[in-house]
DNA sequence: CAGATTTACTTCAAGCCTCAACAATTGAGG
DNA sequence: CCTCAATTGTTGAGGCTTGAAGTAAATCTG
């Protein structure tokens, strides 16, 4: 059971379609958490913050990491602050804006995150391994239209 | 720039695929819970235990709300005990347990969520009608290989 | 029937997340 | 230089979510 097992067929396709893509996320996303905490004893918004900083080596300033994460100023904020705390991640200051800092994985914060990233990669194959690669490819590519048209103005969009 | 906009190309496609699947549904995510707060004053949580009782007329126990929603029953506590105090939800007795409750939306309940469902329909309809409809069946069907495989038995799974 | 197990629900601490308000700094125009 | 607007980051209140522990009732088993 779960949350789109039961629309009613009188239901335009399209919401159909949003209660499946919110399914196949949340249980993607559940099975990650999970693991994670399991194995690694962390959480999935300080995996996200380390996976960027790790593509982005000299660091990010938090802003950036905020648009990144899709998630707001103030959530970086306290995200970061942890993983100060667990020094795998840094605050350095950057030259020419006193407001600004940039954060960056610590050298304990690379090795930890080669670690995790390797699982994870591993988690998630197994959960799309059902489909063919040319699924995939199809999947990746309708989403691409979805994602694009979201990001043009549309009404009622933040 | 988001989430995804920045996987290497070395990494696997499924990680790619499973980037954008979370970027595509926090962008549409985002949308509905801003549009609930703006028009309504509410939030998804309560609108998604509402849906729920919309469907079944007669009810949902809190087990039934709990498994349906992919959230814990703490959870659906707290939500459920908001939805009260506003009038817009009530707890039944069960005959022949006095451990459970049947949750049933009142009468102002089904009208407010009335209300909300036809523009929640909007904002879900505008979000996907990028894709014409054999791609939203397509998308559809892929998805499902995804869910129906998650639901099987996988290492690691919850 | 009695004890043990399971089921239904609640409570609580801790973490995530948003919005809004705030402080500090930068930069643009007069 | 000075003022004002925009930018960068933090803080705090409030709500969502989980996992774990706890209570009460139902059910199983001998």
């Amino acid at each position: 059971m779960d949350m789109e097992a039961q629309s009613h067929s009188s239901h335009p396709q399209a919401l159909r379609l949003w209660l499946r893509l919110l399914t196949c996320t949340q249980l993607v996303e559940k099975r990650v958490r999970h693991n994670l905490r399991e194995q690694f004893d962390t959480t999935l918004p300080r995996f996200d913050l380390m996976a960027q900083l790790q593509r982005n080596p000299d660091g990010l300033k938090m802003n950036e990491l905020s648009r990144r994460m899709m998630v707001t100023g103030g959530n970086v904020t306290g995200i970061t602050d942890q993983l100060v705390a667990e020094g795998l991640v840094e605050r350095l200051d950057v030259e020419g804006d006193r407001r600004a800092y940039r954060v960056r994985l610590t050298a304990q914060g690379r090795k930890l995150f080669a670690d995790m990233a390797k699982q994870h990669e591993g988690w998630i194959v197994s959960s799309f391994n059902v489909l063919s690669a040319k699924e995939v490819d199809t999947l990746y590519e309708l989403l691409g239209k979805v994602k694009a048209h979201h990001h043009a103005k549309l009404p009622g969009t933040i």
